[in-house]
DNA sequence: TTGAAAGCGCTAACAT
DNA sequence: ATGTTAGCGCTTTCAA
């Protein structure tokens, strides 16, 4: 490997401008106590010679890093691109995590790491002490492992907790699912239906039971029952038919389903289709997480949209303007929105009564 | 923020085992001249103290940075991102990248640049000077940007280009859409079709060309005719569905036919529904890319994958362990396979003939 | 308001 | 085979 040095250094640019290494520091960080004579007469070397600083030699003098680490679990991720169900998780937190960072001048780096490991401390602390970020990232599960959370708080490193709601260090961030749920079994009443099924997640997932609760709290202001009407899977395909087949064969049928994640609400679609239902005609059918593939079932999909981007927008925001200054105590709330396409539609006349 | 210092460093690990500071450095990367007892001795600090060493450090001290950087089309990847198709070329960029660059002790860092701009020089300049990275890879339709791999080779910095078999600096990687294209036309062919439509991408992407290259090949070696037979569109949506009408408005149409990508394929897949034609009994229809999008249409399409992740791994690695040997002077070929699914069926008797 | 000196953590070059 | 020295590019003291 070549001894690569920098093209142009902070020496060049105070040579050509005729000033000392450290005026030309003050003005790339946009010091006070310039005079802007000064300011421009080096920000017009700095131009000419087309100088970037390094970021490594910024962080080895002890300032920042401009680095942002956002943490994804490995298993999950490396699942998740294996399979390709369209999941465009990663693609979204790069979408409003990277181009956050770009406006502040700031990288964003992506890792993984395994959550289920005795050393998630080391992995963890290698990738830190490697990178030196300013700021880190956190998504599930990571969000709410302790090992990890207390790890970036003893070195005092600011990061964001995705959906997350409970108090500690580090910024919570939630994008409501609990209010989502609320909304689309409004939605549904709005339309007429009275009888709500809901496909829920898995209990070991935070996420899960406030998506039940939103749905829960929805029907029982509208006085209407829930009785049996919640079924769990586990956010795989398969597990959705079965919940699907479940609420459809009770006595008294929904009329409309919401399902917790993108995968359970499609096999629930095929399996309302198997039994000869229409869509929406029949049965209503409300999906969450706006998945790509929600665009390409037939009929579209309604769908809860996870605003992913904007919370890493946010998130990176916060960490970067932030600073030291104290971290929110209430969970920061980015609200999804509901994508109404073609699979909502009143509860049919010859339904129930 | 606050001014962060690397909590274990060099110098700790030295001082616990009672070494100086060279001594620890050769261990850490692996150099020889090393007596067994004395690297293990410490190693073993290392572990102890949870040493990694710092990227910034290293970097300016003139060695590695261990970072590797890869580069999108900035316009193209965030119309991607909005539009939430379901294109993963990113998450399988990454997936093959990230994970071969994580074995070496790399990190792959993925930047966006506008190939469409005057001042491409400078944005990419931007990146290499603040980043200092050991190696790039160029994806279309930076491969074939001569401004940007002139600056490159100038710089002498090792890069691959993918999607790129022109010759010049850096490493030229192919996913073989050529033997690809041949290699889908064959299948067909010995289903016993002998009517073969192909609609092609726009001809400004050279790999439109290769496609139709490896089309034509399978289809004259055979001794089919293509007359007709190969129309345009552009890679979107709409151009699909009428490259497909008018494919199947000719005098005699094909029995089957291969788009060039998904979309396309998709809006051939509706075109024939839509006039009645049943997948594959009256048609068979082959895709390219094998995006996600292709495993949840009805019948789920056949399809050419692109070994997006092997041809990233494969960069990776090349730039990675090549170091400053040299490049070679053949395009490196990743193989592209085809995966059958339930499009393609031989062609039905009432058909021709 | 500007400049000079010291040092961040590490490695290359040169001892020994 | 191991240690010593100098310096990477930058920012933080501190001095003028």
């Amino acid at each position: 490997m070549a001894r690569r040095r920098q093209a142009v250094t902070i020496k060049h640019v105070a040579a050509d401008a005729g000033v000392s290494l450290q005026t030309v520091s003050r003005v790339i960080n946009n010091e006070p106590n310039v005079r802007p004579a000064m300011q421009e007469r080096v920000q017009a070397s700095i131009d000419k010679l087309g100088y970037v600083p390094s970021i490594a030699a910024q962080r080895m003098s002890g300032s920042r890093s401009y680095l942002i680490l956002a943490i994804n679990d490995r298993e999950r991720t490396i699942a998740d691109w294996r399979n390709r169900q369209g999941s465009d998780w990663v693609d979204q937190m790069l979408f409003g995590g990277m181009l956050k960072c770009a406006e502040h001048g700031y990288r964003m780096i992506f890792e993984l790491v395994d959550t289920h490991n005795d050393h998630v401390e080391r992995e963890l602390g290698a990738a830190i002490a490697a990178l030196q970020p300013d700021g880190v990232i956190l998504t599930p599960p990571h969000s709410e492992n302790p090992l990890i959370t207390g790890f970036l708080a003893k070195r005092k490193i600011p990061f964001a907790r995705i959906g997350s709601v409970t108090s500690g260090p580090g910024i919570a961030m939630t994008m409501d699912d609990e209010g989502s749920a609320r909304r689309a079994t409004e939605h549904l009443i709005a339309l007429g239906h009275s009888r709500i099924g809901f496909i829920a997640g898995p209990k070991e997932y935070d996420l899960s039971n406030w998506r039940i609760d939103g749905w829960r709290e929805a029907m029982t202001s509208a006085e209407l029952s829930c009785d049996a009407l919640c079924v769990r899977g586990d956010f795989g395909y398969d597990s959705g038919g079965l919940a699907a087949n479940a609420l459809l064969d009770l006595k008294d049928p929904p009329t409309a389903i919401i399902g917790s994640n993108d995968q359970m609400t499609l096999a629930a679609l095929d399996a309302a289709k198997a039994r000869g239902l229409h869509i929406p005609g029949d049965l209503s059918l409300i999906s969450f997480d706006n998945t790509p593939v929600v665009r390409f079932t037939v009929p579209e999909l309604t769908a809860v949209d996870q605003p992913i981007a904007a919370t890493f927008s946010k998130a990176v925001e916060l960490l970067i303007t932030n600073g030291d200054a104290l971290v929110p105590h209430q969970p920061v709330v980015i609200e999804g929105s509901l994508i109404e396409r073609s699979s909502t539609a009143p509860p049919s006349a010859h339904g129930r009564a």
